[in-house]
DNA sequence: AAACGTGCTACAATATGCGTAGCAACACAT
DNA sequence: ATGTGTTGCTACGCATATTGTAGCACGTTT
């Protein structure tokens, strides 16, 4: 439960989705996260550093081993969440 | 994305987790989720339904098919979130 | 009718997020 | 050394989200 109140905060997740593709720098990331404000992705960041999930590492932030960890159990959501999108669609079509 | 932002709102994850077990009354679905506010609750159960992921049954609230598919790609979180929280705790100690 | 549980809303207080501006530190070129 | 650029990050005021408490309207049971 504690893991869903971390991941349930905007951006988390978003984040944790951005740095598996590699090391990104701190505006990289914000610019990739929909331009959030600073504010939150420094919040974001200093909670999931201290949950040891992400680390400021040489090139920038990361994911840490738990962070790829957690982004493997992470990845089948993005496959369920496009064939949900794809039916969500139709229902407003219909 | 548009995923990540539906879960990524407070409760959404918890409620999903909860529902899992079976059908639950909203007063029920409140105190198992730490005794959420009533108004975010039926927030987060209107999004949920129009999503399609959450449906007002006979018994109460439970998930649909939908629900049922992504909470398969949730479970897993659940695992890595065990022995993730000990490895926290662990370090904590130290 | 009285008592209960249901889903849900109203309202004020608080927390959280957003958007913009800008700082300090560093690198590099002029 | 002075400008120019990028870095991570903070300050601040405003907007939105969440919380907590109270209570309504409805149906069922007593």
């Amino acid at each position: 439960m504690v893991l869903f109140d971390l991941l349930g905060r905007r951006w988390a997740l978003g984040i944790i989705w951005n740095l598996s593709t590699g090391p990104q720098t701190f505006r990289a990331l914000q610019s990739n996260c929909d331009s959030v404000s600073p504010t939150v992705l420094n919040t974001r960041l200093k909670e999931l550093r201290e949950c040891g999930i992400v680390r400021n590492g040489e090139n920038g932030y990361e994911l840490t081993e738990e962070g790829e960890d957690l982004f493997t159990y992470l990845q089948p959501l993005g496959h369920w969440s496009q064939s949900w999108s794809h039916a969500a669609k139709l229902k407003e079509v219909q």
